[in-house]
DNA sequence: TTAGGTCAGCGTTCACG
DNA sequence: CGTGAACGCTGACCTAA
């Protein structure tokens, strides 16, 4: 008697449940194409980005200002409905706020709405843009190369084959190389005006290089051979330090060329406070050049994965940690999947190095005036070659960079990239005392009277004189080799 | 914006038939889909509130505190501006005030400034939260169904698809009917623990049953066949009473269940009180769960005409008399905008029948300690299913089974449903003597060692000694059917 | 899929008594 | 001081492209 409705009631629980393990299998099929998962590096926090099913049963994507659900991405990034309409509000009324406090409020889902200066703040930190990603088409999400260039001195190999871009995803071919060592023009501009070189041959649709520029992607040197790296998502810890090496001489042998050239405008002993504050992002962009930011990825896990073993902090401090790395995370994902030239690449690192909110720095001025070249010529490069549909797309590039800035730690990347022992003085000063040419370049043809930036005439800039606080670099190290 | 309302009620309304049409029996009969038939029980007092146009043409709602003109839904009930802010005052600051009089001061539009004490008081009573409707955005705003099943018992017929929940409506779909009949696991925990019963078959996710709610739930019986309604809006007077009657007669059966297996912890003269002063909110909950409050709410309207038609009575009387029928219809509206579970729904009638306040109790600490069991297996069981959205769910039921206790009226209600023959006491009689067996389920192995609630063994209880002054059940009601 | 729009409802402000 | 009318801000939900 009683059998049966109990029998009913099972059968209706039963069906219940298939259903809804149905309607969950379906959901679970419809999720295996997770489209942050085929970046090499992952919006969230996950070590090994290559197994994608293991990490997290979740697919709930949480917004990257505040961690609430979010509800797809807008203006380019990961976020909620909140965050999206105060991003809205915010960008549509021009609106500028003021912190009560030290700028440094929590911005989390329960306290989103106490400062909303610093709610936008990490809006603009976190990469949030009136132009999100709608408008650019060409698209961002590109693969790090399973096969990539390394040249000797990270530059590419000339010309877009070079580039670790692939051609196929949408990203328009380059149609760049190196125009900047073509003959330049019988004539150039007046000074202090950011004019434009046209090149020669002047082919119709090619986009112009801003000369105050050209420095920057000289400084890259010449492309000589490559280094090809097999599956680079399954480096080994060695194999990813050996390339982070050689990607942070390259580094350091592009900013002495830099800085020996702008000797004149930045007074030498601020170069090496520019260099110390500049170092790591400089690094990061270089790697990125050599698609070679899992190398990175994989040896700040394994830093991580160390760090955790040896030694458990306190819980508080866990959470700081766990937080400052959810925020590096972020911010290499993104730099990841930005898609850049090479002249945006070269346009960055000096964005990177020439900060006036570099610590220490008295010179400001001067530092500012550099900037503000470099600035001017990536605005107008990228309106040439990028026309008005991505018309904010200096400013993402900025964003970018301040952002890494920010979440890069100087001894941080160090430990990560050279091990316990933390050779970074041996490699700074052998860099900068090396006796070959830094800028292999003499024999261009560059307008020596420019003065929109001077080039260097490979006279030795006058021994520079360093902060005794400052670790790594003695004196003399910015020196060229022409002793 | 009344359209987009009403289509999302109807697309709701839908999906639900489809769904039950699947689930049940033949129910697929007569599927009128007019949509101006959305009955429901409205919170202002408008008799046929599918006619909006004819009725009121002022769309004004009023404070359900003050009567104040309301400016929208503040902390979940409509509110003037006043009551909305002196809530958000008292609740922010968590100020506690004190009544100089006897805690029965009016609450109005003039005199709402009077005494703060009786005006919280009045807004806790209406239903007021800090957790407004915010969180909750399509969770309520139900509708009573069109064609609702009824079965004999007041049960709905084994699984969700008998509850009225639009699955479509932000409700999410509820994995678990009639789990406290599976076989318990062999083991139990400790006596005087809330624990938990796990399901068999064990999937993961599956709330959880408390144990100490199993009796309540296996207190509906089984379902056996159903009553199909067509129109619930426009039955006839004749017809409600008739549902009414039967859904009466279902509540006592449960309750007698109830009573008799909670014998060892009330004592028996007793629970004679307790029902006499938990059945009209019990028959109300059974309505709710049979779907069937529009039927009520018709023999409520049409008693209140009738009455209004032969006498005129004092002015003050009739003002006090309209204040209490608005009281009444504003908790019904709440009731039945409250979506509960069968397993809520029981427990809400445990809530309801273990009320300490009773009048004339004795026994209040033995009901007290009932009650403690109800609450705790109804916090556990909320926190399950809903997770920490909705942290104040067992809060809220709570709250709306008080508000239906001081509100509904014995012998309002009972004339209303049974007319001017009140048989109310042969009804009670004819109950309580019945020789049918009154809980089917000896053959259960609910662990007959538990002393969380005991479980009833169908051993007649002694004879109970009524007090004189109880108005209809008369001795030895309570006995079960062995003799 | 995401930018833009909507608006109920929450928080805050500040004459006013 | 508590009160409450007025206003700005928030974000869940909707629609269009
Ligand atoms: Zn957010
Ligand atoms: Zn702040
Ligand atoms: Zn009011
Ligand atoms: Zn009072």
């Amino acid at each position: 008697m009683q059998a049966e409705w109990l029998q009913r009631i099972l059968a209706a629980q039963l069906a219940q449940w298939s259903a809804a393990a149905a309607a969950a299998a379906a959901a679970a099929s419809s999720e295996d194409q997770d489209p942050a998962a085929t970046a090499g590096v992952l919006p969230t926090s996950s070590t090994r980005p290559q197994q994608p099913p293991e990490e997290e049963p979740v697919p709930v994507i949480e917004c990257v200002v505040c961690g609430d659900k979010a509800s797809g991405k807008h203006y380019g990034q990961f976020s909620c409905e909140g965050c999206k309409s105060f991003f809205k509000r915010s960008i549509r009324r021009s609106l500028s706020y003021s912190c009560r406090g030290t700028k440094t409020c929590p911005v989390d889902i329960h306290h989103r709405n106490q400062c909303q200066f610093c709610r936008l703040k990490k809006c603009l930190k976190m990469g949030m843009r009136k132009e999100g990603s709608r408008t650019s088409r060409g698209r961002a999400n590109l693969l790090p190369p399973f096969f990539f260039h390394l040249t000797h001195n990270g530059a590419a190999n000339g010309g877009p084959a070079g580039f670790p871009l692939p051609p196929g995803l949408g990203v328009p071919p380059f149609p760049f190389s190196f125009p900047g060592l073509l003959p330049p023009p019988p004539s150039h501009i007046s000074p202090h005006s950011s004019s434009s070189l046209p090149l020669l041959p002047p082919p119709a649709h090619l986009p112009l290089l801003p000369i105050s520029l050209a420095p920057l992607l000289l400084a890259e040197g010449p492309p000589s051979g490559h280094v090809e790296c097999a599956d680079a998502a399954h480096l080994s810890p060695d194999a990813a330090m050996e390339i982070c090496s050689r990607v942070l001489r390259a580094t350091l042998v592009w900013s002495r060329r830099i800085l020996a050239s702008s000797g004149q405008e930045a007074p030498q002993i601020e170069q090496a406070l520019l260099l110390h504050a500049a170092w790591p992002t400089l690094f990061v962009l270089q790697l990125k050049q050599a698609g070679a930011l899992t190398a990175l990825q994989i040896l700040l896990a394994d830093s991580g994965k160390k760090k955790l073993d040896e030694a458990l902090e306190i819980n508080e401090r866990d959470d700081e940690k766990a937080e400052e790395d959810k925020l590096l995370h972020h911010q290499l994902y993104r730099l990841n999947e930005c898609a850049m030239d090479m002249m945006e690449t070269a346009a960055c690192k000096g964005l990177a190095l020439f900060h006036s909110d570099t610590p220490g720095l008295t010179a400001r001025e001067a530092v500012e005036r550099m900037r503000e070249r470099v600035v001017t010529g990536l605005e107008e490069y990228c309106r040439a070659r990028r026309g008005d549909d991505e018309i904010d797309r200096a400013d993402t590039l900025q964003s970018i960079i301040s952002s890494l800035r920010t979440v890069l730690k100087s001894d941080e990347i160090a430990s990560a990239v050279l091990g316990e022992a933390c050779k970074l003085n041996e490699i700074f000063l052998d860099v900068f005392s090396a006796p070959t040419p830094l800028l292999p370049l003499p024999s261009f043809p560059i307008p020596p009277t420019s003065s929109i930036w001077p080039m260097p005439t490979f006279r030795p800039p006058p021994p520079s004189i360093f902060p005794s606080s400052f670790p790594f670099l003695p004196q003399g190290l910015l020196r060229t080799t022409s002793d």
